[in-house]
Order: structure tokens, then C-alpha cells, then sequence
DNA sequence: CGGCAAAAACCAACGTGCTTGTTTGTTTAT
DNA sequence: ATAAACAAACAAGCACGTTGGTTTTTGCCG
């Protein structure tokens, strides 16, 4: 199983970024570029779609604005290698994450919408919000936004369920299943500044891992 | 009951847009401003917030920028403008759509999921929505969104109640529904243009409905 | 092996277009 | 006449992409 796993992670691994370069330039190419998108990741994440500009990313990167046009040409060149690199961390921490559970967390106390939970509150995740937020009113932005989303969307019911063998009878109900969580857990998220007093969103997390228990037991079924 | 809620809504209202205004330039300002608060919507749910800049706005509504700026002398009195009218519209539209509900139907159906789902599909929300994620990012924007919609959100827990006897002796139950119903359907929103086949939204939404009832009826309680 | 040209990484300055708020002017209502 | 509604032009700032130039690495050829 883990094996499986791993090739679909090295088959979504982003180009251009492998470190094990020959030349010493490639190598330093890769940590640049990395170190870049690093940086572009915080600027989303703290300022946001709108106000992410390449003076900002560059500065801090530590290297001139030139510099980083000569990696990324342009800015959207910039932005698609942000949701490239956003999505493959995002997967990847949660696939080791629900690897390293015990089969009895993971299946009796569902552990995995913890783990999802979890990966919600990284800098990665708030990045790719704000990548998916903006594609909605960007044309520019969907269309080299959206068809990489479904991908990743697409292999995670195809090929990460095998992260999960408890569901490997019922795809159907995983995919609800993890639908229910991403769309859940994803709008408390959105909320949780603005509800009063905060305790809300535990309580609201406990209530949906309580019916997502049922929906595995199958005391829930999808087509009721 | 009826009256109860109509106060509630009247209490909400956004100042300087009574149509009822004595003279001629009161009227007329009134007209004017809604033209823009309209203009504005539909520019942020088209364009983002990012990319709602005056002119546009101006420009949809067919007067001058300069026109513009005399009724809002700044672009976050705009916002704000807008931040409110939005929030009034769609607890307005949720309120009586609840009400024209006959009581079967709302209990028995739970149809007001689906007054809920519809109220997500409107520009007002669009603008909302982009309001509530660029105030994330921007400490400007958040220092007048994030009060309004904190007290919007209260009205709605302590008075929006009233709609739904149903759930008058389980405020903590309604809460948690309330909650409930936002984050799914508002990440169901959000993912929607990205999850394939889209039947896979309304499969959430039939689940989501059949875990409400459950939990209206006793048979899932919060505190499990 | 040494040197040299090409390429890659990097930096700084420029120009264009856009956005915001101000200022000045014109018409219409009170 | 005074004030409000509206319009147009201006000034300052910002962001993006381009262009020209500098340093370091790489590969080739004598």
C-alpha cells in the first residue's frame, strides 16, 4: 500500500524541482526557486490574491525582483508554480499523516478529519485557498488553476483511498465522505473569525466526525 | 412571531438608504446610492475584490466617478456600504423565504437547507463572500467587516431563532445547525467548480439535510 | 591542462498603464 | 443665494514587464 501511494505522489511531483540536479547551477536553480516559492506562498497567505505583488514575493525571497522574472518570466508562470507546489504539500502531509496512524485511531476515532483539520490550518492550505478563491472571478487565473485542482482532486478519490482500506468497499461513500469533509471543515474555516465564542467550531468538528462515523459504519448510507 | 422578526430586520437596516425621504435630493441621493451599492455587488462577484476598483463600479452604474465619490468620499466607505446592504439582503431574502415555508415543509423536509443553499446563489452573497475572505487578509477591510458580520451572526443565534419553533426549547441544537448548514453549503460553494461529476453536490446536500433532521429530532445531540 | 566563449544567475533602471483621491467647474434643487 | 448632485481633469503612487549590464558557472577547443 504504501508503495502505491508513493508512486502517485512521485507521478504529481511538481517539474523542475527535483534537487538531486547534476550541475551545481541546477541545484542552486531548484533552491532559488523554491526559496521563491516559498515566499510567494507567506505574501498569499498574509496579504492575500489582490495584494501579492512580485516586489514583495522577491524582497522576501532575499533576491531582486529581476531575479525572480528570470525563474518565473511572468507572474502567472509564478502563480502556477505556487498551486503546483501548494497542492502536491498539501497531499503529501496528508497522506504521511494518515500513514503514521494506527488502524484503530484511524478507523474508530476518525482520526483522519483531525488530520484533515490539521492540514487546513498550514500555510500551504491558505495559499491554495486564496488561489481557489481568486480563480472563481480571475479567468486568467481558472484556467491554469482549475484543471490542476481536478487532478488533484481526482486522484485523491482514485488513488488515496488506498490510504484508507476501511472505505475500499464503498467509493461511493468515500467520496462523500471526503466531500463532506473538505466542504465542511473548509466553510468552518472560512467562519471560525467570525463566530462567537469560538468553541463553535470544536463543537461543530466533533458533530461531524460523529456522522462521518456513521456514514462508515454504514448507519448513514449516501443514497437515503 | 412575524412581527418579532420584521423588528429584527428593521433594527438591522443600513442607514441613510430610507426611500421614504422627504425631499426631492433625498430621494434622489437614495436612488443614486443604491445604484452604486448594486453596481458594486455585482463588480466584486464578477471581478473579485481585488480587481473592484472605482471606475468599474462608476462606470456599471451609470454615473461619474467624481458623482461617485461624493456619496462615498473613499473606497472603504463604499466597501462598507456594500458590507452592510449584503448582509441585510440575504437575512431579509432568508427570513421570509423561512417564513412562506408551511410548517411541514420546513420541519419535515427540512427545506430550510435548500432556502439556505438558494441564499448562497445570489450576487449578494458572491460580494459576501469575496468581502469575507479579502477581510482575512486586509486589516483595513476586516477592522469594518468582521464587526458587522460578528453582529449579524448574533442576531441570527439569538433572534433568527424565532423562525424555526422547532428548535425554541435547543438553542445549543440550533446553533450547532446554523453552523452546520454555513460551513457545509459555503464549502460545498467553493468546491463546486472544481469536484467532477457535479452530482456530487447534491449528493452532500441530500446527507447534509438527512444529518440535520437527525439531530433536530434527537436521535444526534452536540455534546455526543 | 588552460583559456575562452556561451549560458545561466542575478541586479538595477526605465516606461507604460492603472488606481486612488483631490481639485475645480457646472447644473439643479431648496 | 446657498447647498447638493454631478462631471472632468489632475497629481501621485504602484505594479508589471522589458531592457541593458554584471558576475559566476559550464563546456569546448586548442
Amino acid at each position: 500500500m504504501d508503495e502505491i501511494l508513493a508512486r502517485v505522489l512521485a507521478q504529481l511531483e511538481p517539474d523542475g524541482l527535483d534537487g538531486e540536479g547534476q550541475s551545481w547551477q541546477q541545484r542552486k536553480s531548484v533552491q532559488t526557486r523554491i526559496a521563491i516559492l516559498e515566499a510567494a506562498i507567506d505574501c498569499l497567505g498574509t496579504h492575500g490574491y489582490g495584494r501579492t505583488t512580485t516586489q514583495l514575493i522577491a524582497e522576501m525571497a532575499g533576491i531582486s525582483r529581476g531575479a525572480m522574472l528570470h525563474h518565473y518570466a511572468t507572474k502567472l508562470d509564478l502563480i502556477a508554480g505556487v498551486a503546483d507546489y501548494t497542492m502536491y504539500k498539501r497531499m503529501e502531509v496528508f497522506i504521511h499523516g494518515v500513514q503514521s496512524l494506527p488502524e484503530a485511531e484511524r478507523v474508530d476515532r476518525v482520526s483522519g478529519l483531525e488530520i484533515y483539520w490539521r492540514s487546513l490550518l498550514t500555510r500551504e492550505f491558505r495559499a491554495y485557498l486564496e488561489l481557489m478563491i481568486a480563480s472563481r472571478t480571475d479567468p486568467e487565473l481558472a484556467q491554469i488553476f482549475l484543471p490542476k485542482a481536478r487532478r488533484y482532486n481526482h486522484a485523491e478519490l482514485t488513488e488515496v483511498v488506498r490510504a484508507f482500506p476501511e472505505w475500499a468497499a464503498n467509493p461511493d461513500g468515500y467520496a462523500l465522505a471526503m466531500d463532506y469533509c473538505q466542504a465542511s471543515m473548509q466553510g468552518l474555516m472560512l467562519n471560525a473569525d467570525i463566530w462567537r465564542p469560538q468553541a463553535r467550531g470544536p463543537i461543530l468538528r466533533a458533530f461531524v466526525a460523529q456522522t462521518l462515523a456513521m456514514l462508515r459504519t454504514g448507519a448513514l448510507s449516501p443514497g437515503a
